[in-house]
DNA sequence: GTATTCACG
DNA sequence: ACGTACGTGAATACC
């Protein structure tokens, strides 16, 4: 049987446009909204196969539907420019792949969809709608299914009928009833006003259809309800005409007219090459490709040598020249485990490919790794030195990291391997390492000749990466932030990992056995109220006993069934005695999981644990760390605080030092938002979540109650956070309204922070991004996006990412110079750990005094404010008693 | 592999 | 009307 797809071209080409960043090719043309519906076309060639195809766009300004409705569509914006431009050139990239494209005055692309999707000459084929808009979805039948976008352009949800039913609980040709009481904003559908997608489906469960709700409007339920139906019935009636897809438009052609011929790569690639797609030309000459003529991608040739004892001494010259790229391998991601299986150098034109057995005992290469004036090209640079240092290779000269690069110029990203950054920033080819070495059980080791070339690619792609991030830095006045604070603080990371925190193992074996028959005292209690035995760690099981079982109220689900989640919990604990031994359960048995067996494995040979600190994983700036993560190591509650007892210095007699920054992140607040009152409060050392609480209520310092005051601290968060009254009332478990209020009277406390709120949103839609105060970016490609949530969303982001960046920079900041200071005074404290907004250090005895003084000073000094830092330092002779 | 939960700032 | 707090990582269950 055939296959006919029918594509909704303004609706892909509207969702591409928004989904993606605006780029544009070498003569300045926009091409991001005809990138995106290639990537989707493709997508649809190669996994639907279509034997049919067309695409409908909508054509001129005025429908048939505007005769009924004189406002249809008239409040929609105007189509951007930028999108309209890009139309034309969506048309080229089909006729290149010789697919209809269609057209006609007075008819909207989903009418032309709708005609040929129910004409009989479909009835043989099997028909695929691919649209943005939800409207199609009433064309859905045994024979016609709809590929809806969901997210970006790619990602997709397919309806039939039996997933329409699961989604709405509708038929499809209860799509327009439900239009018709929803109405539809982008439209300016009215539809019944005060009736959202909830009350429209619980009225057409109800009824069936339009007609029959308002005909039954006596037995509506809720009087307002009922009054609104009557009232708006002729309203959504119309809606529900205009909503319906008209499915006779007069075509001169058929579906039989919409056979696709095989794709003429030649025609394809010219397109391609004029719109510089060179990913997608990549993938459509390496397969996947409808039609015959499969060309594999050329490999690029790439010459190497491969350095022995024998002839290294030839080599040696290369090592002269000032700057070089340098690429370590190693057996696993973690440096601090791995083995080094080969080292690779490149020029740009010549690769050498460095095993580690000539390495070992070639003196002319390692006094060149450890000399500073030779400028080394990285690809994550506190990863090479660990590595390196742990075989014991003296480092310096690390120039240029094309990792952290990337990271500054576009921190969200997900990926930053090689082969991303070949293809985002160069448009070239290099194979992943998943592609090369497999994943999971097929994962395989490389060796020789293979592992040679493999590397040679990698050095040369670090070469060929330099310059082109070079020039990319500056354009986004990112190169101070880059050579001024990331490439150092690197140094200082990789020193921090590699001197690791000592664990006290005794410790941590009596906590673990306390916790284990805590945990073993509440397994027996539950089972004995719940009269059965069941998996506490499942949620669903959990859920089952909870609400099923026990019948308590539901206040909360998920997308899966029951939310059994610590807030849930804690509301119901008053109604059964049993939810206080879950939530106990649970707190005791994350501490014994992730605490006391999670720290237990990654203890080292040395009696230490080696975390790592990732540099480029926030979109924020901030740090990161794994295996383990030291960053969150319990301190809220007593029960787990025991925990950060288990950390101590690495030498008898000395001592653990925290400092940590107080409220550094509304510090910056003020100093971003130069609010005076919020200055005033700082400059004047009082309590922050007092002065607010003060402030806020209008009441004097000795009125401020503790509700009050926690009041005042959630409100402080929320502002940090990009506030919104649901999230606060959330929070503080309060009304919307009561939450709306108090977030009113903080704007009116401190309207310096209103003003500077809407200032950096505005600003984000302007620029797409933000910036911290050392010009840290971070773009936002849902500012403009008419989705609410969405939008919503990238505005609290574009809020909070200012404010949490900046402390990021601030402490990095100080990060580095506490380390440059650490070396001038020749101190012996070590600097083992950052947590955001504190630093960890381990001191000898005789040291306190002057680091006590030094750390504060330092931190302090960072990067001066408006307003001043406050640092707070405690000492004790383990983590935990630094407090 | 995804979802849920919970530890931290 | 929409449906949310910002930024992370790890363990566990379940498909």
């Amino acid at each position: 049987m055939g296959k006919l797809v029918l594509i909704d071209g303004n609706s892909i080409a509207f969702r591409a446009f928004y989904a993606l960043p605006l780029l544009t090719n070498a003569t300045g043309t926009y091409t991001n909204a005809v990138y995106g519906f290639t990537m989707m076309l493709l997508k649809v060639l190669e996994e639907e196969k279509p034997t049919h195809l067309l695409v409908a766009f909508d054509a001129g300004k005025t429908t048939f539907r505007h005769n009924d409705y004189q406002k249809y569509k008239g409040k929609r914006e105007k189509t951007p420019g930028e999108l309209s431009e890009q139309i034309p050139l969506i048309k080229e990239v089909l006729d290149a792949f010789q697919i209809r494209s269609f057209e006609l005055e007075g008819y909207e692309a989903d009418d032309i969809i709708g005609t040929l999707a129910h004409s009989p000459e479909a009835e043989g084929l099997e028909t695929l709608i691919v649209s943005g808009d939800k409207d199609l979805l009433q064309l859905v039948n045994d024979h016609v299914q709809v590929l809806m976008t969901r997210k970006g352009v790619t990602e997709t949800e397919r309806y039939d009928v039996k997933a329409v039913d699961e989604r709405y609980g509708l038929t499809p040709g209860q799509i327009i009833d439900l239009k018709g009481l929803m109405g539809d904003p982008s439209d300016n559908i009215p539809g019944i006003p005060g009736v959202g997608e909830k009350t429209a489906l619980k009225l057409l469960h109800q009824f069936p259809t339009v007609e029959e709700i308002i005909e039954h409007a006596d037995e509506l339920p809720g009087k307002k309800l009922q009054e609104k139906v009557r009232e708006h019935a002729d309203q959504a009636l119309l809606s529900k005409k205009l909503a319906t897809i008209y499915t006779e438009v007069p075509l001169e052609f058929g579906v039989s007219d919409l056979k696709l011929p095989p794709t003429d790569l030649k025609k394809v690639s010219e397109v391609f090459k004029k719109l510089e797609f060179k990913t997608l030309l990549n993938r459509i000459h390496t397969g996947g490709e409808t039609g015959e003529e499969v060309r594999e991608a050329e490999p690029e040739q790439i010459s190497y040598q491969i350095v022995t004892a024998d002839h290294r001494d030839e080599t040696e010259k290369v090592l002269k020249q000032d700057q070089l790229a340098v690429y370590v391998e190693m057996t696993e991601e973690n440096p601090h485990r791995a083995e080094v299986t080969g080292i690779a150098v490149s020029d740009g034109k010549a690769q050498l490919y460095i095993p580690m057995e000539t390495a070992r005992h070639w003196e002319a290469f390692q006094a060149w790794l450890a000399d500073g004036n030779r400028r080394k090209i990285v690809y994550d640079v506190k990863k090479t030195m660990v590595s390196l240092e742990n075989k014991g290779f003296q480092t310096d000269g690390f120039q240029f990291d094309v990792l952290l690069a990337a990271y500054l110029l576009n921190p969200s990203e997900s990926r930053y391997e090689l082969s991303d950054m070949v293809e985002r920033h160069l448009q070239g080819f290099l194979p992943s390492d998943e592609e090369v070495y497999g994943k999971g059980a097929k994962r395989r080791a490389l060796e020789g000749e293979e592992l040679a070339r493999h590397l040679a690619r990698k050095t040369s792609a670090i070469c060929q990466l330099y310059p082109v991030l070079l020039k990319e830095l500056e354009q986004a006045d990112l190169y101070d932030l880059m050579c001024g604070l990331e490439m150092p603080l690197a140094g200082v990371l990789a020193g921090m990992e590699q001197q690791g925190v000592r664990v006290d193992k005794k410790r941590l074996d009596d906590l673990g056995i306390e916790l284990k028959e805590s945990m073993d005292r509440l397994t027996d209690e539950i089972y004995e109220i719940a009269g059965v035995e069941f998996n506490i760690n499942s949620p669903k099981q959990l859920g089952e006993i909870l609400f099923d079982k026990l019948g308590l109220p539901v206040l909360k689900k998920t997308k899966t069934g029951y939310s059994t989640s610590a807030d849930v919990l804690e509301r119901l604990a008053p109604q059964h005695e049993i939810v206080e031994k879950i939530l106990h359960y649970r707190q005791v048995g994350k501490l014994y999981s992730t605490y006391i067996e999670g720290l237990k494995k990654e203890i080292g040979r040395d009696g230490k644990i080696h975390t790592q600190f990732h540099q480029t994983i926030t979109a924020t700036g901030r740090l990161s760390s794994t295996e383990p993560n030291l960053q969150n190591i319990p301190i809220r509650l007593e029960e787990g605080r025991r925990i950060r007892q288990v950390f101590v210095p690495s030498k008898e007699g000395w001592y653990m030092l925290a400092a940590d920054y107080s409220q550094v992140e509304l510090r910056v607040l003020a100093h971003l938002s130069e609010d005076e009152s919020l200055q005033y409060a700082f400059k004047h050392g009082l309590d922050i979540h007092t002065q607010t609480a003060m402030d806020v209520f209008g009441v004097s310092e000795t009125e401020v109650t503790p509700l009050m005051r926690r009041h005042a601290k959630a409100v402080n968060f929320g502002i940090v956070y990009g506030i919104s009254d649901f999230g606060l009332s959330q929070n503080l478990n309060i009304t919307r309204k009561e939450a709306k209020d108090f977030i009113d009277r903080y704007f009116e406390t401190y309207p310096g922070v209103k003003r500077y709120m809407d200032t950096v949103v505005k600003q984000a839609k302007k620029e797409g991004f933000v910036t911290t105060l050392l010009g840290r970016r971070r773009y936002l490609p849902d500012i403009n996006s008419r989705n609410f949530n969405l939008r919503s969303f990238a505005e609290r982001t574009a809020m909070n990412t200012p404010i949490q960046g900046t402390a990021a920079d601030i402490i990095k900041y100080a990060m580095v110079e506490m380390d440059k200071r650490m070396k001038e005074e020749k101190l012996e404290s070590r600097m083992l750990l950052q947590v955001h907004d504190e630093l960890i250090f381990e001191v000898p005895e005789e040291e306190l005094p002057v680091m006590r003084t030094l750390v504060p000073e330092v931190m302090e000094g960072a990067l001066p404010l408006s307003v001043p830092l406050q640092v707070d330092v405690n000492v004790g002779k383990s983590w935990y008693e630094a407090k």
